[in-house]
DNA sequence: AAATCAATTGAACAATTGTTCAATTATGGA
DNA sequence: TCCATAATTGAACAATTGTTCAATTGATTT
């Protein structure tokens, strides 16, 4: 962007993918940045649940999980569905707990 | 947190893991959650690159690469090295590119 | 020693974030 | 219909974030 940058290497082509498909990364990737949503996922492992059962465990009022439900929604972290007076989330698909898993041993194997 | 929230069942045992350890989890996916540093990361899984070379490749200034290296050395997302004038950075380790590879297959795969 | 290139740092600023509170929508039961 | 329970929403606010700019540190070469 600004320097010099004395590369010795024949400055090989970068071979990323393109900034549309990396946003689609960023927005998915940020669902998990935050404490609150953190904990709620790790519920959703568990079992399916209402918003004000998640409230209940993890310890936020029913409208501030509401507004994460509605973020993880919004990028596809959790599915619902309606039953009743309730509204039950669910993890999307996998690929959500594999995450989770996966960073869940990166922070456990630590010196 | 403050509603009643009739549950039907017998309100099984959360079984989460302590608070404590969560915050390390959401320290270590924070830094996963801004497009300068998903792309920062992405080129390192190619090969080692210096800060002024990241710097052409994603387009930031040489200011912004080394302030989003040092959130990912912190968050041990990279390490690096010194060779003469130069400091070379690569990927922690495989947990990184998996969860990379597991994110891109998510939004990858659309319906 | 000075000069040069590379990397890091700190302050400042706009922009974004997560929560609370109050109001609203939705569903089922009396 | 009215009421109770569940869930969502919007505005407001403090707190945090990412970038720029300028100054500084580090390592090598002459």
């Amino acid at each position: 962007m600004e320097g010099n940058c004395d590369t010795g290497k024949p400055d090989q082509p970068p071979n990323l993918p393109p900034d549309e498909k990396i946003a689609e990364l960023a927005e998915f990737l940020e669902a998990f940045s935050d404490f609150s949503r953190i904990k709620i996922l790790l519920v959703l492992q568990e079992r399916e649940l209402r918003p004000c059962e998640i409230s209940k465990i993890v310890g936020l009022s029913v409208s501030a999980v509401a507004h994460q439900l509605r973020v993880l929604r919004d990028k596809r972290l959790v599915r619902y569905f309606r039953e009743g007076k309730s509204v039950y989330y669910a993890l999307d698909d996998e690929h959500v707990s594999a995450i989770l898993k996966t960073a869940l041993e990166h922070v456990n194997e630590r010196r």
